[in-house]
DNA sequence: CGTTTTCCATACAAGCCTGTATTGAAACAT
DNA sequence: ATGTTTCAATACAGGCTTGTATGGAAAACG
């Protein structure tokens, strides 16, 4: 063994990455809006200087078009899943309550800001009302499995998931603690429903949002 | 009478006032975002040059502040207004569903547009959420009056105005004519109030909806 | 160890936007 | 009609942004 015996290498990055461009810009559409997502400002943040960004990317709309796809991945089909398969009304319905909570499933942030964009981005408007109708659809489907009448299962699915886009674009969900939220349980599903709660199955999930609150 | 009777003078307005800026900058605030109201891209619209808008205002922060006077004055206490002195639930209610489709008494537009500026401005965010907790509050005391219990009456108030917001952003009132909505009306009653509207109640609004379509 | 590849800094061109300063032209009043 | 007020055009300065062109440093490779 040399004195010499291994060269530092501490953590070191492959100095940035597309991806870091990537992040960064999802972090700055979310606080700025896409105006705002800006290489100068991102190269600012990132503590570079622009030449490194058009090694990555030819032009911003590939930037652009980079976090569409990364929202995509990253928020598409999560609703729709959530409710595949839940086995009684009770639990769907929390399960898509948790789905709202738990930001590393969905970014309510993210999908909001896509939003925004998508109101002055004829393309986007598109992708965006195509996913808002899968997820309605795929809530609608789902009450119509616990006897619901189409009609109503439709529009109790708007009901729900309207209220949830707004609950984030009203910032509702910063200014309200989880233990308050939980507090209001039992009226958020008999509104949505109509039907009154599981008192054990309601139980069951508020230990489990207050126990497991890491993430 | 010589022959040069009088001059043209057809219609001339005063050439440009303030509020000629002001409603331009509304109408690109709604299509293009806060970012897009640049005072070259109105001066554009208008078919004027910068130094017309600089004679009516000092800056654009001026005009943006503009904005947002116009904005109170439009869209502050009407939805509470609205509700005030409903004399039964079934009216109540209606006369909300009435408010947002009258765009005369109401603009969804702007108040979407102005929302989503308040997104990335720190003192708007805190004008903005103090009218929505004004409305969600009128809303819960109106379900209070016709026996909905606090905590039930606050949750039905979130619900409807949450609903209706999000029904707005998201665009479906673009994409549904009007008769689907009102196919949809019994539907949305039961959801939001748990009750059975009146039939002779929801058939007067139908017709006066129907009827008075203009506007 | 030298060469190639990877990544970033620097400098520059072009465009756009705000704000100011000044001139110019109608409308209005006296 | 004459002078004042109201409104708009023009020209200029400063700043910020995208995109390109090019050179340099550090890692990876042979």
């Amino acid at each position: 063994m040399t004195l010499l015996a291994s060269p530092p290498k501490p953590d070191r990055q492959p100095r940035l990455t597309a991806a870091h461009w990537i992040e960064e810009a999802l972090r700055t559409l979310v606080t700025r809006g896409i105006d705002g997502v800006q290489i100068t400002a991102l190269a600012r943040a990132l503590k570079v200087t622009r030449g490194s960004f058009y090694w990555h990317f030819d032009t911003r709309d590939d930037l652009l078009a980079a976090l569409i796809n990364e929202w995509r991945a990253r928020n598409t089909n999560v609703i729709v899943d959530a409710i595949a398969d839940a086995p009684t009304l009770d639990e769907g319905i929390l399960e898509l309550f948790a789905v709202w909570v738990d930001h590393t499933r969905f970014d309510p942030d993210l999908d909001s800001a896509v939003r925004a964009w998508a109101k002055h981005d004829a393309t986007l408007s598109q992708i965006m009302t195509a996913e808002d109708d899968a997820r309605i659809n795929a809530i609608a489907a789902f009450f119509e499995r616990f006897g619901y009448a189409g009609k109503e299962a439709f529009i109790r699915a708007r009901v729900i998931y309207l209220t949830q886009i707004s609950f984030y674009a009203l910032g509702i969900d910063a200014s309200e603690s989880v233990e308050t939220r939980l507090g209001y349980l039992e009226a958020y599903f008999q509104s949505f429903t109509g039907r009154d709660i599981d008192p054990a199955i309601c139980a069951t999930y508020r230990a489990r949002v207050l126990g497991g609150e890491t993430q």
